[in-house]
DNA sequence: CATGCGAATGATAACCGCTATCGGAACGGC
DNA sequence: GCCGTTCCGATAGCGGTTATCATTCGCATG
């Protein structure tokens, strides 16, 4: 794998950010500094990336594909309001794992969790409506 | 929710199942039945059997969605090679929710854990393709 | 330092799973 | 039987992603 400009810059982008960008996001992200760049190439790059092992990709049901600069593994949280996703660290995994691989016979090789909720900012946001709301009323 | 014939048949299919049908393979399945249904008529029943709590979207990161007459909380073990969909019914899930939810500070309402591996099956493919391999050599 | 070749790039067309739209049919309360 | 609502089949459209292809780049080697 040669480390061209636009390789290390789309890597360095997604090191530097926690938001979990989108391909659309990472793509903008990088034009700033590389300005004709392809979005394909971002596309590619973020796909030969992941199989490097230098980033991951999160495959999320139902919506675009992120992409997250931490590789060590954890859990990750989805906003159902605003689309959000956070990390959180979680040990559980691992016994998870085992108990799978011995219950269905399966090799693992890898999985996917996630959590789906409300963040603290959209419960409080919301709260706030539901105030505003029952002061109208 | 008016259950036409269409949508019977529908869920029928998918209960009567344990292979996680994709909608394509709902479409064929329901098809036998009903030779002039349309593929826009089984996505939106898949959809509002899913909102009744009637069956369960599996939304797989990067392939399509299956569906699953269960709708029990289980844990789905994805095949690499075949793309096999198998159930693993697990109490962990529980405890890591109510300790995500905590740490997180997120109000969880759902989640999605999916292991993947290589299914039995394609392990015993894999070893006699192997022996071929080395038999000949 | 010049050369050659495989890998990477940019531009864009194509793909695929899914959703929206729309005219018409079926249902069911009255 | 009438009418509003729900649903249907057919098909066009959409959004995210991948494939294609001519061109350029990076880099090992001579």
């Amino acid at each position: 794998m040669r480390m061209t400009s636009q390789r290390s810059i789309i890597l360095d982008e997604i090191r530097k950010t926690h938001a979990h960008p989108t391909a659309d996001e990472v793509y903008v992200l990088v034009r700033r500094r590389l300005p004709r760049v392809s979005l394909a190439t971002v596309y590619r790059n973020l796909d030969v990336l992941t199989r490097a092992g230098l980033i991951r990709t999160v495959e999320l049901g139902g919506c675009p594909r992120r992409y997250d600069g931490r590789v060590d593994d954890h859990i990750h949280v989805r906003c159902l309001e605003c689309g959000r996703v956070d990390d959180v660290a979680d040990a559980l995994l691992a016994r998870a794992r085992s108990r799978v691989e011995k219950v269905s016979g399966y090799s693992i090789s890898g999985h996917h969790l996630e959590f789906a909720g409300v963040c603290p900012d959209c419960q409080r946001r919301a709260r706030g409506r539901r105030r505003r709301k029952n002061a109208e009323s």
